[in-house]
DNA sequence: CCGATTTGTAGACAGCAGAAACATTACCAC
DNA sequence: GTGGTAATGTTTCTGCTGTCTACAAATCGG
């Protein structure tokens, strides 16, 4: 009312088509994401998101794009949370991403499994890994440069590292370790342990504390 | 005739849905992958898998068994060639593990990805995963005692490896890699790249070599 | 050789993606 | 205000899917 909201014959479709493939995400999964479930739940016929997107694949890739927008916020947010330390920040960046894909599953493995985008939709994403993969090489590059992190290969450094905390979100998301974990290790004293695997090999022995 | 096929109706259905549906998976896709497809490159009706597999889910159980054998089999043939020295069989298994993957992508992508999955079937999955990390614990835990693996959590470290290698290959495999290698560096160099900084983080700098 | 069981078939149903034709509403010029 | 136009939403239709049920044929046990 005092808002822009119900405004239009519907309101901001598009948006509350956009939230609506969330929730299903979130509640059925994956395999329940289909156009005529989104519409359901945004009170609209089955056609009317065919006005706001051409296709599934595109209503998707919408979905994908606002998350790594989000995912983009929160990691930069958390970075600059951090005094002028390039290393921490770098391991605060790390932290981010992983929290983000833990805290949202069905939106992280929407943007990384590729089975619900077509060949076409993923193509339109590669500037975005590649750019993502260009910050933590200038990252890596400034620490080398500070000492604080061994010689070699940044790209091959980043990639190794993109691979753990991917693969680590993956597996835990996709339930095959929940399961394995026993007794006193929480999914959190897991996650930390890992990422300080992580800087342990990358890095000097000392500094890698955040 | 001499051999147990085309003995009934159709011979030895079953083995051939599985070939068949493993077939679509490589040429089509994980989206591709539907009974009625099966069921035609197998020569019958949509109807007949029915008898062989309740369900959908359960003929994707079928064929992601399946590859969780055949890769078993591989990684534990690459260890048997490798002479008794524990850390390189353990980089030789790693090294399979990885090559099985990149050759099979749709293979892998079925028995790690859960979205072609129900989360029922996914349980019944949990045992081999759980068997294949105390596998990797018990090389790390033996490595540890030869001293040439530095010590700490074998879990943790099983599971940080376990990541690495997992993410790595699942971003090749949803082609958020491929783009962005450039110039020297082929697939494989930036395999053994990766592979490298693993045991490099993992052991003792020594012996690391494979 | 014959009945029972296994295996495959034909057809039906509901749900889906997507296209086309149609109706309604908001906006803009006048 | 009024009427035209473009944007937005609806109905209807086609062809695909998974799964169920009734039926036919081939095989096996006796």
């Amino acid at each position: 009312m005092t808002t822009a909201k119900e405004k239009y014959h519907h309101g901001d479709l598009r948006s509350a088509l956009l939230e609506a493939a969330l929730a299903v995400l979130n509640e059925i999964g994956p395999q329940g994401l289909t156009i005529r479930e989104v519409a359901r739940r945004a009170g609209v016929s089955h056609a009317a998101p065919y006005r706001h997107f051409t296709d599934k694949d595109e209503l998707v890739l919408a979905v994908v794009e606002q998350g790594f927008e989000l995912m983009q916020e929160t990691m930069q947010a958390e970075k600059a949370a951090v005094p002028d330390d390039p290393l921490n920040q770098f391991a605060a960046s790390g932290l981010a991403y992983v929290n983000f894909a833990l805290e949202h599953p069905a939106h992280y493995r929407v943007m990384f499994s590729g089975d619900l985008l077509s060949s076409t939709g993923q193509v339109s994403l590669q500037h975005t890994s590649r750019a993502a993969l260009q910050e933590m090489v200038s990252n890596i590059t400034e620490c080398q440069h500070l000492g604080v992190v061994r010689e070699g290969d940044p790209v091959t450094q980043a990639l190794t590292i993109l691979s753990t905390i991917h693969g680590f979100v993956s597996l835990v998301n996709d339930n095959r370790i929940e399961h394995l974990i026993v007794n006193p290790s929480s999914l959190e004293s897991i996650r930390d342990a890992v990422l300080t695997m992580i800087f342990e090999g990358l890095g000097s022995r000392e500094a890698a504390k955040y």
